[in-house]
DNA sequence: TGCATATAATAAGCATAGCTACTATATCGA
DNA sequence: TCGATATAGTAGCTATGCTTATTATATGCA
């Protein structure tokens, strides 16, 4: 029966992200861009490589996201002067005016996806979600010992 | 602080998309593709439009999954004798053994992504992803309350 | 110094997933 | 029977995300 469980973990976010890209295109911005840039607030400057690791996608990834957000004017690269392989992120005016035009419509969406749960079970299922995210999160330092 | 709840649920969702994936990497089947063999092994022969309805896609992403399963031989589309713009799919019997040989790999999945939740609390969960769910679903006959 | 290795980023190709637009076929109503 | 509307499926475009391969640059060691 467990593989039901992990059916409806993709489920409830395949939809989550998609009711968030529903309720977000007249600002323009999806659900993983939001991401970048909320994180980007938080670290500005980072190297891409750096955003690619707390994001826990590929470098590739990132690189795609970032060439959109560039040209969607919210995300600069400017180059590293010690490190001439590096870019570091920076966000625009434009990108920071984003996040906030955004934060309403997020908090919004996660009131109505989490509807009918009370504070106490937001809190288990957050640490349930935690426990999944580390179980399946690759540590490199731990394939040595298999 | 709600926020950080839906990207842990978008987390947990996509690691345990990449786990899966890696590990059936070998088998040739992805979990999305999985998951469509699964479901046409209990409703052989549905139309695409309701393949399609029960698993909340577009029917256009349906009709790309059916058209790489089909290239793979896993799936048929047989035309339907009283509507003509309609297929139904079937599984090939390559199709069958499919689904058997991803078994014991997502079972093993599931398991080490719910490790450490105990019996109890792997209820609680998925009773939380369904409220969840519901709560994200188009409900098209509920538009009309608004 | 110079070579081996590691690291940052990108490229190509594939799968999932959505949107809008379109074709073909059914069905309903006058 | 004919015209309007609904339905099944596809086409083109975009975005996320992965794998493998490649390029450019750093770094460590002899």
């Amino acid at each position: 029966m467990s593989d039901d469980l992990g059916f409806l973990l993709g489920d409830a976010a395949r939809l989550l992200r998609r009711s968030f890209d529903e309720r977000a295109r007249a600002v323009g911005v999806t659900r993983p861009q939001w991401r970048v840039l909320a994180l980007l607030k938080r670290f500005d400057g980072s190297a891409q490589v750096t955003m690619a690791d707390m994001l826990d996608v590929e470098p590739i990834t990132l690189g795609r996201m970032v060439d959109r957000l560039q040209d969607a004017g919210l995300v600069e690269r400017r180059a590293d002067p010690n490190d001439r392989r590096t870019w570091r992120l920076h966000l625009t005016a434009e990108g920071e005016q984003k996040i906030e035009a955004v934060r309403p419509t997020a908090l919004a969406l996660f009131d109505d996806a989490l509807a009918g749960l009370d504070a106490t079970q937001r809190k288990e299922l957050e640490a349930m979600l935690n426990i999944i995210r580390a179980n399946l999160t690759r540590k490199p330092h731990e394939v040595s010992h298999g």
